[in-house]
DNA sequence: CATGCGACATACGCGGGCGTATGGGTAGAG
DNA sequence: CTCTACCCATACGCCCGCGTATGTCGCATG
């Protein structure tokens, strides 16, 4: 029985998910080539000797890093703002993830662009399909037939990938304090159509994080809106 | 005659730019790290010895194959376009060709994905600034205000990525054929608001390309995207 | 016909990542 | 105190891409 707290400090003994962690953050600098056994190694401090005794090879770690990602994914992202009974304010949420949370999109489009990866595009394809059917849930809730939902949805995903590409490709086209704010209410407005056949009549005047417009790196998101609590 | 190769024909000459264009097309198949020198030596059909004649390295083949990339961007992309004068139906021109010409937006996340070379980095904030401007004179022509022009171009230009991005990672989310139609016409009626000051006042039924919906793969261009045409 | 140059081919050393084989050290079980 | 399982280090061979040095062939020229 070894203590709880596990110390960590001098002899840590590494998991498969302290690698699958440190692989993760490879890919989000650097993409699917970073994720490479001797530099992963050698960043937490050990050898190959070490990877190989978890792992039969790079495409196991390759493996666990995705399946962790998919599950901080549908856990972590979805099940945050799963909790809210209404739907506009679901789908401005997942907004407020998608423009807040720019390490998880940049690690989404750092693993995406590897999707001639068979086991990449395997991961990619769930994740997408559930973000978009989460959506679809929400137009549909909001009373959009299933066709038109589909529609918006697909619409507001884009959008929303859309700009995490603008974000990272070329920051300085993003705009930042109030004026991010006014291009946030701009698209959730537009892209949330009220009297289409709402049930929900949350009008609310659209509030949206005064402060912190582009945030930056592993800021804490600490949005008005109580976006994320938070663990992570 | 070995028709395996392009190029292999003959005992031909090969030039830079036969050089950066198959360097272009390993980057639409493969990222940055699939433009290796001897690769496209043997995809060419002949050695390294041949490479390191033309180019100081590889990063000038990367530099030259960019620099391909973003003329190809400018002229062919905007300039074809451009001579429509109706601000209205320029930008739903450019909604066409970033949905139909899906190879050169491959090619524009291929290249975007490895933003952390600074190479990299500079053409792709050149090619992105130019086509976001682009739109933003659309969209003050069309009479909004600067501010507002800025917003919705930015807004208009995520969906095209995004809807780049989808195709891309889920192309089963992409509808086809009449729904891929509706689609576009949503987003277009949503992403050009009309009595915001137009002083066009083309309605004509937002006319869109009726046939191919969803290419896939290498198809070629079909209606004219003439990527790689041969002299150029 | 020798010559010079353009456009390659050949050969070599180097670095670095993958996978394997094997040895060592530490901790708990008996 | 020993034994053993666990966790990791060391060392090796392999592949492959980069860059360089040098050889080779064809063709034009005086």
């Amino acid at each position: 029985m070894k203590s709880v707290a596990a110390a960590t400090e001098a002899r840590q003994n590494l998991t498969v998910e302290d690698w699958a962690r440190a692989a993760l953050d490879a890919m989000a600098s650097g993409g699917l080539e970073a994720v490479a056994v001797e530099p992963l190694a050698r960043r937490l401090g050990v050898t190959k000797g070490s990877f190989y005794w978890h792992f039969a090879n790079r495409e196991a770690l390759l493996r666990a890093a995705l399946a962790l990602w998919e599950r901080r994914e549908t856990e972590d992202v979805l099940a945050r703002v799963g909790d809210e009974p209404d739907p506009y304010r679901r789908i401005v949420k997942v907004f407020q993830e998608a423009n807040a949370g720019y390490r998880s999109g940049r690690l989404y489009l750092a693993i995406a662009a590897a999707e001639d990866h068979p086991l990449v595009s395997e991961f990619v394809r769930r994740v997408s399909e559930r973000r978009m059917a989460y959506l679809v849930e929400c137009y549909e809730a909001l009373g959009f037939e299933p066709a038109r939902a589909q529609h918006w949805a697909r619409f507001a995903y884009a959008t929303f990938m859309g700009n995490l590409q603008i974000r990272r490709d070329t920051p300085e086209l993003m705009p930042t304090g109030a004026a991010f704010n006014e291009y946030l209410k701009l698209m959730i407005k537009t892209l949330i159509p009220r009297g289409e056949g709402s049930s929900f009549a949350s009008a609310s005047g659209t509030r949206i994080d005064p402060e912190r417009p582009a945030m930056d790196g592993r800021a804490a998101p600490a949005d008005g809106d109580d976006v994320a609590p938070g663990t992570a």
